[in-house]
RNA sequence: GCCCAGAUGGCGGAAUUGGUAGACGCACGGGACUCAAAAUCCCGCGACUUCGGUCAUGAGAGUUCGAUUCUCUCUCUGGGCACCA
């Protein structure tokens, strides 16, 4: 399947639109008929009958769908972000439309601004999309930026106590840093801090200096110039103390801008010993360095440790002359990985290893193991109008319908025991009615007892409500699914206990419960589940575990459905303590705000027609103006209700087409499921290189999502992703109107022909390479051409001889080859060498230029045909089957040997082909010109390369 | 700064489990055909040379009988990310 769609949203054809007032959905109309014809023109064999267009409302029905279900299972929720915004057009601008840090059209500096906007909560599966890039075969290149754009980056989360008057320790206080090299906290002398956690600070009472003060403001004001080049750092002491908790030394507090307030926890332990920025810092302001790390020389022996290959490590090399004898000796060393190495100045921890001290070293301090990523939530919001309308409505009303919870504790549990009354506090406060009932037999665990116990409020829960259970309380909260007849939204498990147990495990356990207990919980925790009856009732999912648990352990996908979203949590223990903060903001996050879906049965939403195709001066999208779209009843209650005015972003139509093409014309389902199960994964995405960070990363994303809420059957959605080289203008620059270097396809093929064109492209050079264009070079495309065309005066019945029929199989055998690794222009190469040499000759046979007429098929398909058609072949040649390399044929009688001495080519011997080592040899020896190179001599060494050449060593 | 890719004639490029560097095409020079031109066909086309050769694949070193290909260092070009702790 050779699919092609267009998508056609987003800011181009918005700005077009804005410019001329023409709908966009004119335009795209027009340029997609445009395209259609040049391809066709072109003669490239898409898949027509599949063909997509993302703006057309049949297909964005679906991405309307899809966004559908990110919200309902918690994946797209509003936050205040900060969008550009040119305070003279009253617009919002799109990053790209940023230009050194003024609006595009009218040069005016452009502010921040909050906005309420739509997110998707992409950073769930910052661990999938990174683990899956194992399973897939992706170039190099856009492996490595899907890696760095998540930017998993593990270390530790440790705190410093902080001194407002030195030497007093008032115990409350605390900064918490992050570091992925903890092994180096000996050497902190300083602590530093952003700017924003400085104002955050100031922001609870902190009384700091005027002079601080005025810093925090003014760092903060030159953030929001948002220019993209580094700035010099600057910073201040911030006249307070922390604590190193390994020295426990006092360490001055800085303020920095060198410092983000969005990565890590916004303040870093300042080691200026082995680290660039840090020390950059430190000599700026005179603050002490200390080593706490040295490399050290793994082997100067042995350049590559075979233990440890892939280690990047630096080498060191040196060249000295010998002490007494007169020799130069070339020296070669390698520093440790990394730049990592051996602790020193670290108390008990000196001598050892970066990675050994890493672990005991958070351990000490009482860190905490923290795993972070780059990649933040995804902006989904876009205030604009040519974009697929987010279908959902605001209802006052529904807003304040009351979500309920219900805490299922554990074993030995109680409701009001552990995290359950913090968390039923928290959740009462934000609007939750929550139900934390003890069960009687909590003791001595009896699963029908807890069902029925459970069973009056689970009877009052329905979609929007939430079931939290913890430890066995995740499986009561599992038996309760599998039973009921209908939804449930939400299902957190903590820690469940899910694993099946044995006797023998039950005896071992550790803690104070009495044995009889653990055993008449057996038969409750052993039960069966029916997780195909789960899974039809819940609506979403969540799963903790904690990695220092005592009893339960950790459990992945071998017991959960692979679809199951679950994470391991740090040092948590088995969740006993008072507070979960993690598990309070996931639960949040199910909230109900009062945006209400559209029912599938009103799905698409289409765009309204408008008059103006701005934003408005409120920065809205120009939806917003139009009163009739907006007021709306609201789907759920009926009542009074508005429509979101936002629009998606460009990205997200594109984020799934490859579903669409498995079943384009489907209206009862994106696609449908037998279809996809017999198309997906894609086997193999060509495309640019400008479209391997975002757009693969998106699309990935929404698979995987869909893959998790079964939809699709792959978790990823394509198996092998190559890119193309871009063609550039004549000039060598990027082809863009601007620059008035664009080449027109139709003159092209008006000037040489469609089949002249489309050689010189692969010709040109490699498939994946830049490369410049050169009207020039179809020239002599041509002229091939037009050489295979006048081969057909040559046409009889006469046999080929033996080194042209040896000649065709080369090159079938080449062609063949090249076309499946994509190398074009040495297929073409190999053409036009038989071509030249079948030009030479008189006679020519039907047989050979038939199938020099199917290996140029896929190359030039309309001379081929014609030539095909012409010389009595009645089926289609697209429809023949492809010439076969046959080994025999293509043998040759001779082959010419280089004959080299002493490693210099001195002359070639043509041989037979099978000659044996001994002829060679003789052959060779009694060469005139070897004889005069060998002077005489004898030759050390004899080597010989089967058809290839013969060294000969003196 | 970090990451990725790359560097070969006048130009686009070819050749890698290490084996005749420059395939194929463009441009250029010479010739044939023609009254002439275009088109076409044939020949030549890395540099130097005392015509024996010598030197040449960004630079320098290493391994090898032999390196465009493998190892190391450096330079430059293109692309991506960027004070990510």
């Amino acid at each position: 399947m050779y699919p092609i769609g267009f998508d056609a949203f987003g800011l181009p054809t918005e700005n077009y639109a804005i410019k001329t007032g023409r709908p966009p959905a004119e335009a795209t109309k027009e340029n997609i008929a445009t395209f259609t014809r040049q391809f066709k023109l072109l003669g490239y064999s898409f898949d027509w009958s599949r063909a997509v267009d993302t703006t057309d409302p049949k297909y964005y029905k679906w991405t309307q769908w899809i966004f559908l279900q990110f919200f309902k299972h918690g994946l797209a929720y509003k936050k205040n972000q900060p969008i550009n915004w040119c305070p003279k057009d009253k617009i919002g601008l799109a990053n790209e439309e940023v230009v050194g840090g003024c609006c595009e059209r009218c040069g005016t500096p452009v502010e921040q601004r909050n906005k309420e906007q739509w997110m998707l909560a992409i950073t769930k599966y910052a661990d999938k999309l990174l683990e899956g890039l194992k399973e897939v075969d992706y170039i190099t290149p856009a492996r490595v930026q899907q890696e760095n754009w998540i930017g998993k980056s593990e270390g530790a989360e440790i705190d410093f106590s902080l001194r407002f008057v030195p030497g007093q320790a008032d115990g409350k206080h605390k900064a918490k840093i992050f570091t992925t090299r903890p092994d180096t906290i000996f050497g902190a002398t300083f602590l530093a801090i952003s700017p924003e956690l400085a104002q955050t600070w100031l922001g609870v009472g902190w009384q700091a200096s005027p002079a601080v003060k005025k810093y925090v403001a003014q760092a903060l004001q030159d953030r929001a110039a948002a220019t993209r080049e580094e700035q010099a750092k600057t910073g201040i002491d911030a006249g307070i103390k922390a604590v190193n908790p390994a020295t426990k030394e006092e360490i001055p507090v800085w303020i920095t801008n060198y410092v983000l307030g969005n990565v890590g926890t916004g303040a870093i332990m300042g080691v200026p010993a082995h680290d660039q920025r840090d020390f950059d810092f430190a000599k700026k302001f005179n603050l002490p360095i200390k080593q706490v790390i040295e490399p050290h020389i793994i082997d100067v022996d042995h350049p590559t440790r075979s233990d440890k290959k892939d280690a990047p490590r630096v080498v060191v090399q040196g060249i000295v002359k010998h002490w007494d004898k007169d020799e130069i000796i070339q020296l070669r060393g390698e520093t440790a990985y990394e730049g990592e190495g051996i602790l020193i100045n670290s108390g008990k921890y000196s001598g050892l290893t970066s990675a050994e001290a890493k672990k005991k070293i958070i351990e000490a301090v009482g860190g905490r193991m923290k795993t972070n990523y780059k990649l933040r939530d995804w902006v989904f919001s876009r205030q604009r109008y040519w974009g697929e309308p987010i279908p959902l409505v605001f209802c006052e009303h529904c807003k304040n319908i009351k979500q309920k919870v219900l805490l299922i504790h554990g074993f030995t549990g109680r409701g009001d025991k552990n995290w359950l009354p913090w968390m039923k506090q928290q959740l009462e406060k934000q609007g939750f009615e929550v139900f934390a009932p003890t069960m009687s037999t909590t003791d001595h665990p009896i699963l029908e007892k807890w069902m029925d116990e459970l069973a009056p409020y689970v009877e009052k829960l329905g979609e929007d409500d939430i079931i939290v259970g913890h430890s066995l309380g995740g499986k009561a909260a599992l038996h309760i699914l599998e039973r009921i007849n209908k939804k449930i939204g939400h299902v957190y498990l903590v820690a469940p206990v899910i694993k099946q147990v044995t006797d023998s495990e039950l005896q071992d356990k550790k803690d104070k419960r009495p044995e009889k207990d653990y055993f008449s919980a057996k038969a409750f925790w052993n039960a069966p589940l029916n997780w195909k009856k789960i899974e039809e009732n819940i609506i979403s999912s969540d799963v903790i575990f904690s990695d220092n648990d005592p009893s339960v352990p950790y459990v992945g996908h071998e017991v959960f459905p692979a679809r199951w979203r679950i994470q391991e949590l740090h040092n948590y223990e088995h969740f006993t303590q008072a507070e979960i903060p993690v598990l309070f903001e996931n639960i949040l996050q199910s909230k109900n705000t009062g945006w209400v879906p559209l029912p599938e049965s009103e799905l698409p939403l289409k765009l309204p027609k408008v008059k103006k195709y701005e934003p408005t001066d409120t920065g809205e999208s120009p939806l917003a103006s139009i009163e009739k779209w907006v007021k709306t009843k609201c789907p759920r209650c009926g009542g009074p209700a508005r429509r979101e005015t936002d629009t998606m972003p460009n990205w997200a139509g594109s984020s799934w087409y490859f579903l669409r093409y498995t079943d384009p014309r489907n209206d009862k389902a994106l696609a449908d499921q037998k279809k996809l199960a017999y198309w997906m994964a894609v086997d193999w995405y060509n495309g640019g290189m400008e479209h391997t960070v975002l757009h693969l990363l998106y699309s990935r994303f929404w698979n995987q999502f869909l893959y998790d809420i079964g939809v699709v059957p792959t978790r990823e959605p394509y198996q092998k992703r190559t890119s193309h080289g871009m063609i550039l203008g004549p000039d060598g620059e990027k082809m863009s109107k601007s620059r008035g270097n664009v080449i027109n396809p139709d003159e092209m093929v008006e000037q040489f022909g469609t089949d002249a064109f489309r050689i010189y492209i692969m010709f040109m050079g490699p498939f994946d390479q830049a490369v410049m264009w050169d009207t020039n070079g179809l020239v002599g495309v041509r002229r091939f051409l037009d050489r295979v065309w006048n081969l057909q005066e040559k046409i009889s019945d006469s046999k080929d001889s033996p080194e042209i029929i040896s000649q065709l199989h080369q090159t079938i055998k080449k062609v063949t080859e090249d076309i499946e690794a994509m190398r074009f222009n040495t297929a073409i190469a190999k053409m036009m060498e038989l071509v030249n040499e079948l030009s030479k000759l008189e006679k020519i046979s039907k047989q050979t230029f038939s199938t020099l007429v199917q290996l140029l098929s896929p190359f030039a398909p309309h001379i081929a045909e014609e030539l095909w058609e012409k010389y009595g072949h009645g089926q289609d040649l697209a429809y023949s089957a492809w010439p076969k390399y046959d080994a025999a044929l293509a043998k040759t009688a001779t082959v010419t040997l280089a004959v080299q001495i002493n490693g210099k080519v001195r002359d070639t011997v043509e041989v037979d082909t099978e000659i044996t080592e001994g002829k060679v040899r003789d052959i060779v020896l009694a060469n005139e010109k070897v004889q005069k190179w060998l002077e005489g001599k004898e030759p050390k060494k004899i080597i010989y390369i089967k058809g290839k050449l013969v060294s000969i060593v003196v």
